[in-house]
DNA sequence: TTTATTTACGGAAACGGTTGCGTGAATTTG
DNA sequence: CAAATTCACGCAACCGTTTCCGTAAATAAA
């Protein structure tokens, strides 16, 4: 283990362990000279203080956990790398929980962070999630809380966002004006908001342009890949199947790509289809996929800011920060006219 | 905070500190009907123990560190889905640190994790790393140290890799039978083992039919998206331009399409294209892309599992695992002759 | 019945930093 | 020159758990 301590540090420089403590902090009740021969030595012997001993005594881990439903996604890497990125440079750690889209992980999860072992959470709900006790709890126990993306509208906490409700309104009107007539949405969760944003975005955008929208052509696919994947082939293969399709997650969309290859339809001719997606391959896909473009990094970055921001300046109290980031829309091959 | 500890139960029982910490850990020391009324309080109270005092006692954090170049690459995420879901399985925490391709970065998350912090670190060398020096004085702590993938062959530590020469071989192998007469290789790193192993490869392919690797073929690309860019369009510029190119990162390969498609050239007529990678739009690219797939998930768990192998049963010493598993051909139509 | 052992628990010392308080010496102020 | 500050540092309590001992009572062995 790791043996060099202050006790050491300090029997070797003749000082007392408060001192040493106090000349590591640089704190102004310690001589220049003394300071000067702490640091020196603490240098030498390659000291590192012990973080469980000054979290236990200070109360503070500089820890923070970050709670995803799955990694696997461009989406929450790169807004892992966010929020690493500005953890690394305030000085505090990252541990990283993936639910899985299981609820019982997520609580099971956020109960276990309820001991103190960080100091506050960046949170993307998983899709069934609708109870919200386990966040709650987390509250009473006054460990900050940030979402971003998958934010819940029943827990008052800082949320970090795109428009979806718009980026929905944008992707079926941007169908509509490719010349869909039929426009089907492949959606992920019945309770999730930005779900529920995006899909009205999609039937406020069908109403603007005097279509109904109707329940057959609105898929609620869940985790089972096997499973959309039926659905998905199920939508295309019936006579009236829709002409374009907006999926509200990539992985939807190259179902949409893999269905439409094995059915032979072709896309844009026959099928126009655009998704919410971080996908780089995206411009290189057959054919290159028209996308609603995530801000991820930023958003990562984003959530972490406030979160530190809560944490370190406790003076300053904002129970319900909004941001709001816009996603881009890029139009690609696969909605072409 | 948490203020429920010990010290409350103890007192709301009559019982002393120390039998209600034994009586949680479930003590033959402790009797029955005193277990029962301590869970019982512990569970009313929603009692969790403070990790930290905990660590600090125990000396163990429960902790482990994932120290990975990247984590936007589908390779990197699957690695850290499966060393998290073995470390939450055996109620181990997990710390991420991204290195971002810097040595200096790696070699500072290395030295902060002296401290003690964690009881091991699961590592991915970036590619500019030479000097081991950091990695050294982590195991002289007594911090056991699992490499994956991008190992280091000076450091004497289990690592978990891939059959890179094999690998590289059969991909060059596919293209010189696909019908390239001159196979290009682009490469990141001149230092990373497995860069090596899989150039090795490459040439030893060329030999065995007969043809001799070439300086101009070997293109060194490093962190820089556009200098990459510019590197991959010289070398299909050039009038004696390859007629086959073997990637050994994703990114590299993406490269290559967007270079192609700029010079108009067509894949596969023109160009063969094969490529280390981990991407799920591999086969809805334009054309599809055959690759060399690692399997990512596994590779992590399987570090995990030897990592946590050594930090439970201490007295198994085995120096230098070594763990091959194997990385999968998929031919599709980027290497169509 | 006496002695040895087991049972079931309490006391207190760790673990390694942090920090409130105290103090002698040096310096400044009146 | 006396009094008030300031300076530079040490002492010891504290954070919450774990664990080494110790011990009274209950039980078993002699």
């Amino acid at each position: 283990m790791n043996s060099v301590n202050l006790k050491q540090l300090a029997q070797e420089l003749n000082l007392s362990v408060s001192t040493v403590s106090r000349a590591l902090r640089d704190s102004w009740e310690i001589s220049t000279p003394t300071k000067q021969r702490v640091f020196d030595l603490a240098k030498k012997m390659n000291f590192q203080p012990n973080p469980y001993a000054s979290s236990l005594r200070k109360h503070r881990s500089r820890t923070i956990a970050v709670v995803i439903p799955e990694v696997a996604n461009n989406f929450f890497a790169l807004a892992i790398k966010g929020i690493e990125t500005v953890a690394r440079e305030k000085g505090y750690h990252v541990l990283i929980y993936i639910t899985n889209e299981d609820v019982g992980e997520e609580a099971a999860i956020a109960s276990s962070l309820q001991s103190g072992r960080v100091d506050g959470v960046i949170l993307s709900l998983c899709g069934s999630t609708q109870d919200t006790r386990h966040l709650l709890e987390l509250q009473q126990r006054n460990i900050p809380l940030v979402f971003f993306d998958r934010v819940s509208e029943g827990v008052v906490a800082p949320k970090v966002m795109t428009n979806d409700h718009e980026s929905g309104f944008i992707a079926t009107e941007h169908l509509i004006k490719a010349g869909c007539r039929r426009v089907a949405h492949l959606t992920i969760s019945m309770s999730l908001s930005i779900s529920n944003k995006r899909q009205q975005g999609y039937e406020d955008a069908l109403r603007r342009y005097e279509r109904t929208p109707e329940a057959g052509l609105i898929v609620h696919c869940g985790n089972d890949e096997a499973a959309n994947y039926q659905l998905i082939r199920e939508l295309l293969m019936a006579e009236n199947r829709p002409t374009g399709v907006f999926a509200s997650v990539e992985k939807l969309a190259v179902q949409v790509y893999h269905v439409c290859r094995e059915l032979g339809l072709r896309i844009p001719e026959d099928v126009k289809v655009i998704s919410f997606s971080n996908l780089v391959t995206a411009s290189l896909l057959n054919p290159s996929l028209t996308t609603i473009a995530q801000p991820a990094y930023d958003m990562g970055k984003e959530a972490a800011t406030i979160l530190f921001r809560r944490l370190e300046k406790k003076y300053i109290v904002v129970p319900e920060d909004r941001v709001m980031l816009p996603a881009r829309l890029e139009v690609r091959d696969s909605t072409m006219a």
